[in-house]
DNA sequence: AGACGCTTGTGAAAAAGTGCACAAGCGCCT
DNA sequence: AGGCGCTTGTGCACTTTTTCACAAGCGTCT
């Protein structure tokens, strides 16, 4: 009976990192409460959709007022996990991977770099936003060291299913794929892929698409179901 | 009567990018023809699903055969508005700028790159997967000599507001916002948001609510409904 | 204390997306 | 020339997500 009330949809998930992000920001500059009017328009969301998925997680408002701001943040915070700063290895530091590796936002957001990886010899040793890059076949001991569930791919297409299957073996549960293929892994394993290339071909639909009466509008998140 | 047809739903066109991917690769490798279920495979999707999202687009396949990957290929990327190489320019020429400007995938899916700014003038003149990185303030001008159509922020979130106002100012029509903040454009303009921590965050759920009775499993998609 | 304005929380309807299951059609083999 | 295996295209039922609309509740002001 305490389980099964906690079903929160995907679609529901994927917008939860934004309201935090949202707020994160109110909680530096603004005031102490926020409504669902006010973060449906620094999110883009509809407010209606806000409020729903914030019953989600719990009632936190108070009707009249709106939702505390510091409260709500540390509900939402505890729902995604964000409270365990999970540890994370990134594999394949080249551009994307220094990117990512060089990132501050990671660590106000409720994770930190357990470790950068790279196959390539030349890599090793590489200082990038002050940890040493490390040759690939560390890959298990460090996971093992430092429990690490979270693992990036931000290696080229070619090379993202032996990381997958390094990663799968050494006891990742959830990977972060940058690059453009899919992979393959067993289905306890969590998998989410960005493909950079691929969001600029869906803008380039609607691009195309312009005339065909269709108002492209204005939602501004990559999407719903990962699971 | 030929408008009307022509409505494919946003779930669809999302993954569209991702047949498109995996018809590249077959046909540079593999046979001439293609199964949905074997298209499935390489993309993570549902046979049933892929053979519906390809209706949308016409009936290229042939019973008892396959689709033909060169055709299919084709029609995929006219659909998507490939075939019309669009120009585009990058804003923020940091490390993740400048990932994407050394990203090589971008011809061969369609795009290539206009220009590269940035609004620091010691970035100016830099060079970047032979490119040079010019001011913003050329932006305007760029943008209306090579009609660029769609614009990539890959600045820091405090600069993204500026930089899409700039954008909008400029003539460009679809924005990918790789920034962590959420843009405020008119709503002509079509924005799409890849924010890397968020993607990071929604693992966190999965991760985080594992013993939840609930099995993650595999689905290798950042997103449906951008539209 | 009562009224009023504001904002939440949520039923219920509508819309969008998914997946099954199977008829229709193609090509090969005998 | 007919049968058989394979694969598409799609109607339909089901699930998920979105949106509307409004009662319920809080706080303030008179």
């Amino acid at each position: 009976m305490n389980k099964v009330a906690r079903k929160i949809p995907d679609a529901t998930v994927a917008r939860l990192p934004l309201y935090h992000r949202a707020l994160l920001e109110l909680a530096k500059t603004k005031s102490a409460t926020v409504s669902s009017d006010t973060l449906a328009d620094l999110t883009g969301v509809n407010a209606a959709k806000v409020r729903k998925d914030l019953s989600f997680i719990g009632t936190y408002g108070t009707r009249g007022v709106g939702y505390d701001v510091d409260n709500l943040l540390r509900q939402i915070g505890r729902e995604l996990g964000l409270t365990e700063n999970w540890p994370v290895v990134i594999v394949g530091i080249g551009n994307l991977g220094q990117a990512l590796a060089s990132y501050g936002g990671f660590s106000a957001r409720g994770f930190r770099i357990a470790a950068l990886l790279d196959a390539d010899p030349k890599k090793t040793g590489l200082e990038v936003g002050n940890l040493k890059v490390r040759p690939t076949g560390e890959l298990h001991e460090i996971v093992q060291k430092h429990s690490v569930a979270i693992g990036i791919i931000a290696t080229p297409g070619h090379a993202a299913q032996t990381v997958a299957d390094q990663m799968v073996e050494a006891g990742i549960a959830s990977i972060l794929n940058f690059s453009p293929s899919v992979i393959n892994v067993p289905e306890t394993v969590a998998v989410r892929r960005v493909d950079l290339a691929v969001e600029l071909q869906i803008l380039s639909f609607y691009q195309h698409h312009r005339d065909d009466e269709a108002i492209p509008a204005l939602v501004q998140d990559s999407g719903a179901g990962p699971r």
